[in-house]
DNA sequence: GATTGTTTTGACCGATCGGTCAACAATGTT
DNA sequence: AACATTGTTGACCGATCGGTCAAAACAATC
């Protein structure tokens, strides 16, 4: 096998599991983990069944790499600020960039929820190490930015969550959002009036004087 | 059949349909629509799976019934609000309320939003229709305290999503929020700490100076 | 062209799915 | 006591579940 062969049979097998990756999170990400089937995932990617487990080995392990790639997904946010930071900015980019993952990632986004919604059965380490010491370290620059007088001290644990619930709402609950306004789905006309609404609500709400957070 | 024995009976029968639903409840809201087995409601229930079936028909008309029943839940909030309503006081009622069905029924809140995740198929025209009817009109009553100066010119629909939302998060993501919390369930001490948050930012936010909300 | 290794896929496995049914127990009615 | 109604439940049905396997198709090397 030569090199050039190699990297065409590695791109084509990547190829495959990338289409079954893709089929897999619609099909979990709408029925959860039981609630899938290994025949309607494989009816998805227009694959025969047993393909898919020559490539993936078990319900299981396709379901925890759908997991880890959602989660790889989500570094970076928050990653860089400090007690210096501008609040007002780094809250402003946190729900920009939270809402944008969601509209890019609708899938996977529901898919964590639902794993979520299942007691967190293949994420209860991930919660309870590394997330919640990342959430931990963010709180303590929150707490310094309070003591700077730069915000209200409100509890940063909750404006976390907050932020987080208020814009994955809109792609976990897009069937009730979309029901609800009368829209097949959120237009980009919608989709910046509810970044500026909870910019507006939330920095204000914090006592955030948003200098330059209309910037963009 | 007299009437005594009747009443005995029903209350018999009652007693039987509640240990279901309420098994139902749990099965449905861990694992959805599909993901729930009827021999796991049964295992719930400590009733032969024959059982289940006798008294709801079907598996679909049991998870209707258990739809039904969290709707009628969610009732009479915010039902009686005018133009001349504190939007203050109305808003903070509302969060606690919200805050406390999501306790209350913490199974009830898994199921809805297991259901939403997956399309809404039994709800779409609920959500189409009554639900979007109701928002509507709460809308139209928002707006007119921001006209009347009330508070600030917010998004009715946004506001009401993010009250849902933010609410919602804690009975439905409670798995991700005790494992960051290091907790096994939430405390009163944290309850009462996240509404008051919730208040704050979101009064505050909307531009509504909380004469008597805290009068609680 | 023979050989070796990799994909592909239909057929199949035991277990479980939602649902039916008949036999039986219990309870009312007369 | 005889009968009718309702409740209970194990056994069973065809379909589908996740997963295995072997035979065939395919590709690469010598």
């Amino acid at each position: 096998m030569t090199a050039d062969t190699a990297n065409q049979e590695n791109a084509s097998r990547d190829r495959i599991e990338q289409t079954i990756l893709s089929a897999a999170e619609q099909v979990f990400s709408q029925h959860g983990y039981r609630g899938a089937s290994l025949q309607a995932i494989a009816d998805q990617a227009k694959l025969p069944k047993a393909n898919i487990l020559y490539y993936m080995g078990s319900k299981q392990a396709l379901y925890v790499r759908l997991l880890n790639r959602m989660m790889n997904r989500w570094n970076a946010v928050l990653e860089d600020i400090t007690e210096d930071s501008d609040p007002g900015q780094v809250l402003s980019d946190f729900i920009r960039t939270k809402m944008m993952l969601g509209q890019r990632y609708p899938e996977g986004s529901k898919l964590f929820a639902a794993e979520i919604l299942a007691g967190a059965p293949f994420l209860k380490e991930y919660l309870a190490g590394e997330l919640k010491e990342w959430v931990a370290s963010r709180a303590v620059i929150i707490r310094q930015w309070a003591q700077q007088g730069k915000m209200d001290d409100v509890d940063p644990r909750w404006l976390i969550f907050l932020i987080w619930s208020a814009t994955q709402h809109y792609t976990e609950y897009s069937a009730q959002v979309t029901g609800i306004l009368g829209e097949e789905a959120l237009s980009e006309a919608d989709l910046t009036s509810i970044c500026q609404f909870l910019e507006h609500v939330i920095l204000k709400g914090c006592g955030i004087t948003s200098s330059n957070a209309t910037s963009h």
